[in-house]
DNA sequence: AATAAGGTGTTACGCAGGTAACACATTAGG
DNA sequence: CCTAATGTGTTACCTGCGTAACACCTTATT
C-alpha cells in the first residue's frame, strides 16, 4: 500500500489528491491496482472499458493487429500516463485496440463515476485531465499526419528529424529495435532495412544497432 | 441575435444551458459567432487554438495537405459538431490539419476559460463536452483502424460494409462523390475507380454516379 | 558456457496502386 | 439556357514495398 501511494503521488494526474484522499479511495475499494506480467495483456480488441486507468510502473502498448496477422504499433506509454481517457467517456465504450504491458506494469484504475465526482470537486484533476487527453489525442493525429500515406523514406525522415531534435545530436541513440521501429511505422521490417540501406548508400545515414548518424541538414 | 440563440439552443452541447445564459454570453462577448463562405478556411494547419468551437450551421472539413498537394480527409462535421476540443486544452494548441468550411456556416467559439467556468457550475455540459471528444477520439482510432495499411479493395469493402448497416439496404445511396470517397481513404480517385471497376468486373457490386449495388452477403 | 530466442541485413520476385493523359458526363452559376 | 467547372471512367507505364527465404548477429535463460 505504503509503494502504491507513493507510486501514485509521483503521478500528475493524482498530484492534486491529498495522502488521506489517495488512501481512503485505494481503501473503499474506488481505486484498484492490478499488476500484469511482461507481454500480459491489459485489455482485449473489443473489451468494453470500465475505468480510467494510469500506468504507475512499467511499459505499455497499444498495437492494432490485422487479420493477416500484421501488427501496428499505435501507442507507447510509460508510468504516469494515463489509459482509456478517450474511451471512458464515449457512448461506445469498447477498446479498439489491444494493450499490452511491454514490460512488467502495475496500473491503477478508477471507476467511471468516482471520475466524475473528482472533476466536480477538484477542479485541479480536471485540468490535468483534459491536458493529458488533449495529449492523446494529438498523439493520434500526428500519427495520422506523419505516417498515412507516405513512404518509408519519409517516416524514417520525419522519425529522424524528431529525434534529432528531441536528443539534438546527429548522432541519435535508437531507444528501440528496428523492429520496433518498423512495427510504430507500420511497414515490413525487411522493407525499413531496405530502405536504411538506400539512405546508406546514398550517403545520408550511417547506422549501426544502436545508433543513426545523420550526414545531412 | 435570434435566430443564432435557435441554433445554439439545438446543439446537444448547449443544451444544458438556459437561454438567458446564452444571451448573456452572446452579449458580453465569452460566445462569439463568425460565418463563414463555401470553401473560406476557418483554421490554417499551424494557427493557434484559442476558442472552443461550435458548428451552428453548415459542414465543415478538417483535412491534411502534405508537400505534394496530395489531400486526405480526416474529419466531416455537421452542425451541433465541436471543433477544436481536443486541442484547447493542449500544451501546443496548435491546429495540426486544416479546417474549411465545406458549405457556407455560422460557428460560434468559446474562450478557453469560460469553458472551464462552465465545465465547474455546470456538471450536464461537461458530461456531454467528454461524451463529444471521446467520440472525435474514437473517430480517429477508426480511422486509423480501417484506412492504415489496408488495400483499397479492404477500405472500399470496409466502407460499404459500413453503409450497408447505416441504411439498411444492398443498394447504398453514396451521399458524397466518388472524388469525396477516395479523399476520405486517402487514395487517388483514379485508383478508386480502378478497384470499384475490378469488383464490378467480378460481380461483386453494381454501380452508377449515385448508388453502389452490393451483390454479396 | 551453452543453447534458445529474438533481432538484423540482404536479395529476387511480383503486384497494388500512384501518375499522366484522355474523352465524356454532370453540375453550378451567370 | 449556355458555358465553365468539376466529377467520372479508362488505360499504359513504372515503382515502392510486401513476401519469402537466407545467413549472421545479439540478447535472454539455464
Amino acid at each position: 500500500m505504503n509503494e502504491t501511494l507513493r507510486l501514485a503521488r509521483r503521478t500528475p494526474l493524482l498530484q492534486s489528491l491529498t495522502d488521506e484522499e489517495i488512501v481512503s479511495y485505494l481503501g473503499d475499494g474506488s481505486f484498484i491496482t492490478a499488476a500484469y506480467a511482461k507481454n500480459g495483456v491489459i485489455h482485449f480488441d473489443g473489451e468494453v472499458c470500465r475505468r480510467l486507468e494510469i500506468i504507475l510502473s512499467g511499459k505499455v502498448v497499444v498495437e492494432r493487429i490485422d487479420e493477416s496477422g500484421n501488427l501496428m504499433t499505435i501507442g507507447e506509454f510509460i508510468a504516469d500516463d494515463m489509459l482509456g481517457g478517450n474511451l471512458i467517456f464515449s457512448r461506445n465504450p469498447y477498446y479498439p485496440m489491444t494493450v499490452t504491458a511491454r514490460e512488467p506494469s502495475v496500473i491503477l484504475g478508477i471507476g467511471r463515476e468516482r471520475v466524475f465526482e473528482l472533476f466536480y470537486h477538484n477542479h485541479e484533476f480536471l485540468r490535468n485531465y483534459l491536458t493529458l487527453i488533449s495529449e492523446h489525442s494529438m498523439m493520434l493525429s500526428e500519427r495520422i499526419r506523419h505516417y498515412v500515406n507516405k513512404s518509408i523514406r519519409e517516416c524514417v525522415m520525419s522519425y529522424l528529424n524528431y529525434e534529432r531534435k528531441r536528443q539534438n545530436t546527429n548522432r541519435i541513440a535508437l531507444g528501440i529495435s528496428k523492429k520496433a521501429l518498423a512495427e510504430r511505422i507500420g511497414v515490413q521490417r525487411t522493407s525499413l532495412s531496405r530502405e536504411l540501406a538506400k539512405m546508406r548508400d546514398e550517403g545520408l545515414i550511417r547506422f549501426d544497432n544502436k545508433t543513426i548518424e545523420l550526414l545531412y541538414d
